[in-house]
DNA sequence: GGTAGATGGTTGAGGGCTCAAGTGTGCGGC
DNA sequence: GCCGCACACTTGAGCCCTCAACCATCTACC
């Protein structure tokens, strides 16, 4: 592939650092949330917004959609956190294809506990090390990033 | 655990925007390089990482330091790289409990092909988005969110 | 109302990662 | 010289994820 547009000095040296951060905090995370709450920080997002849903239930791929999972992860996901009884799944009831999942009260329960933690854990590692205005220019910069990935059509190109 | 210092509505909303925007990017970054080089992002770092070292060669904890792994993953991953001929080990001359890892040639030509492909992708999922000065940002973020891990003791508490 | 394609979801195989436990080597103190 | 501990690394089991294949249902269209 000749002509690439090769990363410049200061990209790569803060690409790197932008790798090594993220590695960072999902080890900080996972390891956080297994230990605390037997569970990897996927799960937690899956019940925290089943949590959050109207009938803390959604169906599967309204919840894939927003924990940002194939569908195939997320099936997999729900069968193990079903199994632990902290979800459940029924057929949704005018479109036969669809499924719904619910969180259950044992799993409302677990989130509860698992929530403080976890909190805290997400303020020491990213939230604390930063100014009022970096964490704002943090927001901006990876809204600017999805940006171009919410599926409504671009300009035809 | 009473007294959590919860997440402001902005500050979960910039952390659920972090959480997607970088799942969007590690999905990418992997599909991409799954696709192309037949490897992982992880097994790519870790190629480029010993590219860069004197006689492309580091051992295994420089080389764990250098790509945020831990050394379980490193040593599996570089067994794999060296099955498929891309890497090779060797006992450390003076140390006997080191393993130095060093780049074959093959595993450089692999590389040099792998690399505009990501970089292409690293570039239109990540930089491309932002403005110069969001890039700038980013990097001061970053460096902000590693610094309290630099495993200079920090200040007795 | 029948068919083609889109949509919603699951499954199994294969691979990567974590955790805990293990091996072997170096080093400081006695 | 030996003992104990730290260090460098590896290993295996189990878990999670990806990819491709698959089934079932819905929808549009003729």
């Amino acid at each position: 592939m000749r002509g690439t547009r090769w990363l410049s000095a200061d990209e790569q040296r803060i690409w790197r650092t932008y790798l090594q951060a993220n590695q960072l905090l999902r080890d900080a995370l996972d390891r956080q949330l297994q230990r605390d709450a037997g569970m990897p920080h996927g799960y937690y997002i899956i019940l925290a917004m089943l949590s959050e849903a109207p009938g803390r239930s959604m169906t599967m791929s309204q919840l894939a959609r927003t924990v940002s999972s194939s569908p195939s992860r997320l099936s997999h996901a729900v069968a193990k956190l079903e199994r632990a009884g902290w979800v459940r799944r029924r057929r949704h009831e005018t479109d036969g294809r669809a499924t719904i999942a619910t969180l259950t009260d044992d799993g409302f329960d677990v989130l509860a506990e698992a929530a403080p933690g976890h909190v805290e854990e997400v303020r020491s590692v990213l939230f604390d090390p930063l100014t009022p205005e970096q964490v704002r220019q943090l927001g901006e910069i990876f809204t600017a990033v999805l940006a171009p990935h919410d599926d409504r059509p671009g300009p035809p190109s």
